[in-house]
DNA sequence: CGTTTGATTGACACGGTTCAAGGTCGGTGG
DNA sequence: CCACCGACCTTGAACCGTGTCAATCAAACG
């Protein structure tokens, strides 16, 4: 316990100001370790399909993701259906629960992984022992509302081609943060699903690739549409902008 | 502190299952008596077009709104703005200040009123005294989450008439949480603003509006075109409804 | 190998943006 | 008090980006 007491204590009060790559994977480990010291989280192996939890179920645990992709999928009275969030190790998932004291989304397994569930009062219980443990959720809190607050700004101003781009690179940075290769992703969602996230159908997604393709922004290397080649991060920020603005291309 | 650690309590563990006017504003009262209690906020009179807190600024504290009314707006490096959040009495704001040490949103007013300020660390100090202040903020927080997944389904999957349809719906809703009637709201907002929430033109708002009253399902009341009379909430969900499939206009 | 699922591409229609022209309201000063 | 002004709203017409529908293709799977 003397040890997770000042576990986070140090990357929550130094966030490294603007650089984005100070270490978030370092951060997720202590926040793991910190959990399973704490609260024997309840460990399950999910694969691609499961439901980790579901809308309309009683809350009453947090579940993060110690490996593994998830998605978030919010369905409403008709029939729509809304691709939320995604998510990698070291993200939570259940917020929406606390609320109202149940779940309105769907949590379901992309893959096999594992995913830890504790018990939200018992977290509650451990937060109050070690303050540590509550910044940490804090955190996550805060992290995903300015996520999904990006997604917003994304899909309210970028047209198809630069926000299926923008995409690429919030994945391409997520893979980053995450210690593995930003020039060579996997996107493991179908077009469909990338649409459904990005407020577009299946055939936009696909002709943005393909734009993104002839503008030499991206490439594909397997044999399936699915695994981008990045060559430069820098060049798919810029396909954005000037998808902004024609005429003003360079802005710095 | 006796009266104070019970708080929220109640309404927490029975959230009034499907009656969404389940006592609200007494929560919110609650809320504030025993922040006031715990906490001396900052207490800050603010006008229209004041800024709250600024993106960049380094995060200190959470704001309470008390009375009035505020937006939470984006900014991206190139000139993009979005709005992102609405916000009422009750309502927390600079939630996504916690996770990167700096606030990336402006909190602007849009009226008079007035906002609490509480420093974030004093804030995790009476959290551990007193658990309910802690369960009240997580709600704040998944509320907000909640939010704004429901604004992204109403984007990505409604077209521009439903989308301006579902956001009166809303805050006719809101309106009626605060305990304000929900057949006659005012929309503090301009088209323009409205928009740029929606994902859309102010002129695609405007013509929405018309086509609202058109329909019948709106009407005006000021000389201004801003006080919406809503004879009926329903028949304003079933306009959203019949947007999605013409022809299955009946499903429950 | 046939079947199935997912991706691509084309042709066309439609919703929403863009551009432009008034119109209305509220405030300010002569 | 009224004329003027600026901010905001409405409406129309033309254009264009996406959605829709449909055909084809590629890869995965039994």
């Amino acid at each position: 316990m003397t040890s997770a007491s000042t576990i986070l204590s140090a990357p929550v009060s130094k966030p490294a100001v603007g650089a984005l790559p100070f270490d978030h994977a370092a951060g997720v480990s202590q926040m793991l370790r910190a959990l399973a010291q704490a609260l024997e989280p309840q460990r399950r192996v999910v694969h691609c399909g499961d439901l980790v939890y579901r809308a309309g179920e009683r809350f009453s645990s947090l579940y993060i993701l110690n490996s593994g992709f998830m998605k978030v999928v919010k369905a409403a009275a008709d029939g729509r259906e809304q691709l939320v969030s995604l998510n990698f190790r070291g993200d939570w998932m259940g917020f929406d629960g606390i609320a109202r004291g149940a779940y309105d989304c769907d949590g379901v397994a992309m893959d096999t992984g594992e995913v830890w569930g504790v018990r939200y009062d018992a977290l509650m219980a451990a937060c109050v022992i070690n303050p540590a443990l509550m910044t940490g959720l804090h955190e996550a809190m805060s992290r995903e509302i300015s996520r999904e607050r990006e997604s917003l700004m994304s899909i309210c101003t970028l047209p198809a081609d630069a926000r299926v781009a923008d995409f690429l690179r919030g994945w391409a940075e997520s893979a980053g943060q995450r210690g593995l290769r930003t020039d060579e992703i996997t996107i493991r969602l179908s077009r469909a699903e990338i649409g459904n996230y990005l407020g577009l159908t299946l055939e936009s997604v696909s002709r943005a690739f393909s734009k993104l393709v002839k503008t030499e922004v991206i490439g594909f290397t397997g044999a399936g549409r699915r695994d981008v080649r990045i060559p430069d991060l820098q060049a798919l920020a810029n396909f954005v902008q000037r998808a902004l603005s024609p005429q003003t291309a360079c802005a710095a």
